[in-house]
DNA sequence: AGCATGCTTTACGTTAACGTAAACTTCCCC
DNA sequence: GGGGAAGTTTACGTTAACGTAAAGCATGCT
């Protein structure tokens, strides 16, 4: 069957919340190819995904490039033994910044509750000087 | 005592593997503010601090901006009952975006393994083929 | 027919986060 | 006292990731 869904530019703009400016621009970087009917572009469900990857990875602070590396990770892309051990390679690097990212993260959750403890604590000082 | 370890620019850029324009665009920006000798910028412990926090920021994808931010929240700055009831949503939203971002690393971790099993599957098939 | 909506291309503009280069002082060393 | 190394200011350049027009086609209402 073909009866798969399809998107506009404009409902993928307002389902992610992004331009349709912004669409274009990560096609244009290789990131997303669409169909066409006639000149406009028709986006089947794998594009849509492949945008909600883009989102993801500008969400952990990725750039575009990082991102297409990531997106083309998980096209198997017929390779040779090289390749595929380069690719391994790569996988492993991201591991790494990711694990990396998780510390970071568990540190400064560990901050924020100590900033918001102070906070609440200042608050409770207020009432009392006020008193 | 005055016996605070001091770094010169140098030092710094040095430890935290970044240049000297960058300690210096940072505080451009209003993120740091080291004593003077002279003309020479002496760097405390806590300039080196929050250098550390500026570039954990980065590694999560913060703009200087949000790193900005999240250094004025440590430091307490004398304030009123609206203030600190701004400063703690703020910390709210943070929180909710830190969450965000573990939840999509951890799938993408997930990926990655998959990607991973793919690629030596692959290569296994490489083998056998060739034999 | 006329007009709004939504798509298209083309192209110049903008912001963040530095890079890079030039020209200058200060200090240390032999 | 002449380098060299490390600091300084000033200023223009660069890259990524879009923003913002402008001008034009296609479709569908009224």
């Amino acid at each position: 069957m073909d009866t798969q869904k399809t998107y506009t530019i404009g409902e993928l703009a307002r389902d992610f919340d992004v331009t349709t400016r912004t669409i274009r621009f990560y096609e244009d970087q290789g990131l997303l190819s669409p169909r066409r009917r006639g000149q406009t572009r028709i986006y089947s469900p794998a594009d849509r995904t492949t945008l909600k990857l883009i989102l993801r990875g500008k969400r952990l602070g990725f750039s575009l490039a990082e991102s297409r590396e990531l997106i083309f990770m998980y096209r198997p892309a017929r390779d040779n033994r090289e390749q595929l051990e380069a690719l391994i390679g790569k996988i492993t690097e991201k591991r790494a910044q990711l694990e990396q990212q998780l510390t970071d993260i568990r540190i400064l959750q560990g901050e924020l509750d100590d900033a918001e403890a102070r906070a609440r604590q200042a608050m409770e000082n207020l009432e009392n000087d006020h008193v």
